[in-house]
DNA sequence: TAGAATCGGATCGTATAAGATTTATACAAA
DNA sequence: TTTGTATAAATCTTATACGATCCGATTCTA
């Protein structure tokens, strides 16, 4: 059998999937035996993989005691977006000094496809469009380093994505907030780019932490 | 409470200090067997504690061919110290709303510490103090994960500390920098205080760039 | 009931072997 | 000399088995 990929990296791939879809959901434990004989695959790579997704700080591991999904509690998520802000506004304030026409164009496009999927109430395309222009911003930055750190701070942040999504938001304003990005990058503004970009974000973090303390007061309403 | 420490740890710890110090040099083969009879392990742990130096950035995995110490390319570092400048500019942002006062008289200690260095001649203190200066403004702007990534960081760049130590610098300067930080931060002055980090890497970058140049065209000088 | 000893289960580390891929070497052909 | 191919060697990858170690819980003892 020609073996292109290694299995390690097949196995992670494969865990890495069930965590950020929830499959395997925060607190699970990963027992070695029993995920081994489930994948069809020894020890060695199983290990392996579980050093690589520790890495990714997707899962703990706690000698002699085994491997966990991580338990991401509520301030280090908001530690979580703090630090997404803080690269997509750095994206963007480099953007707005190279003013790639290439990018500025896609990411109008971008911005067309997401109102013509709120017009046709097609909110998965609208956060999948969301999604890849925030992807876009930092990918055509320049700075690689800066993207790969990017990504794994998204990694994170993606397994709460179903919980974000069904925030009370209003997507006219955030649309409204993307083209004030594209339009301060596009002015040469980098201050102001930098500034739209990170409030943005907050915006986000705001609407998350004003619908958690609806969930603690209903929480402490049934306790009562 | 963790009584044990993991051999793969271990292993990892060891392999990092030597790529950290030099002894293992950019480009250095990493051979399974031979390094396992070298440090007296067998294969898995080391495998193991491959994966976690290369989530770390300091070696690559390169399937059925072997495992490298990361040779990274003047460009790579470039792009390091542009993210380095972007974490330590924002711990300063933060640390300039926050003002906790035990981190500015912390800050102020190093500096007067520092003076009192380079008034001695002691460089090898002036370095240490310099680092922990950076280190201290990170850890304690309140961000978890933003120190956790920074170190990351710092690890990488910690390889090339011995190049950029040599660089011809102006520790007068260097130390008037730091001063005119913790003066933004003890102001309150959020968009000074990051300012005035960022250009404190920024100069650094720039020595470096100054001296690569003239090396570079030394070697032209030399085939000649 | 509190603390100590014990036991079961899972993880950790080692050793060994077989499968897979790359690299080295030798040799023939252009 | 260069190019291409076939074989061999070396190394990495994975599987499997076994013992050692550690954690958690239960049981025993005072």
């Amino acid at each position: 059998m020609l073996l292109t990929t290694l299995l390690s990296d097949q196995i992670a791939e494969s865990l890495r999937d069930s965590i950020l879809d929830g499959t395997l959901a925060a607190g699970t434990k990963l027992a070695e035996e029993e995920i081994a004989t489930r994948l069809g695959v020894s020890r060695v790579p199983l290990r392996e993989a579980f050093r690589v997704l520790a890495g990714e700080g997707l899962v703990t591991i706690e000698p002699h005691r085994g491997v966990r999904v991580c338990q991401c509690s509520d301030a280090e998520l908001l530690e979580l977006f703090e630090v997404r802000a803080m690269f997509e506004a750095h994206a963007a304030a480099i953007l707005a000094t190279t003013r790639p026409l290439a990018t500025l164009q896609e990411l109008d496009t971008m911005i067309s496809n997401m109102k013509l999927a709120l017009k046709q109430s097609a909110t998965r395309d609208y956060l999948s469009l969301a999604e890849r222009f925030h992807d876009t911003l930092v990918s055509q930055c320049g700075n690689r380093l800066l993207k790969k750190l990017y990504d794994q701070i998204r990694l994170n942040i993606r397994r709460y994505q179903s919980v974000m999504a069904q925030l009370p938001g209003s997507p006219k304003q955030s649309i409204k907030e993307h083209e004030q990005i594209v339009a301060a990058i596009r002015a040469g503004d980098s201050d102001t780019a930098s500034a739209q970009a990170s409030a943005h974000i907050t915006a986000l973090v705001n609407r998350f932490e004003e619908h958690r303390q609806k969930i603690s007061k209903t929480k402490a309403a049934i306790k009562l």
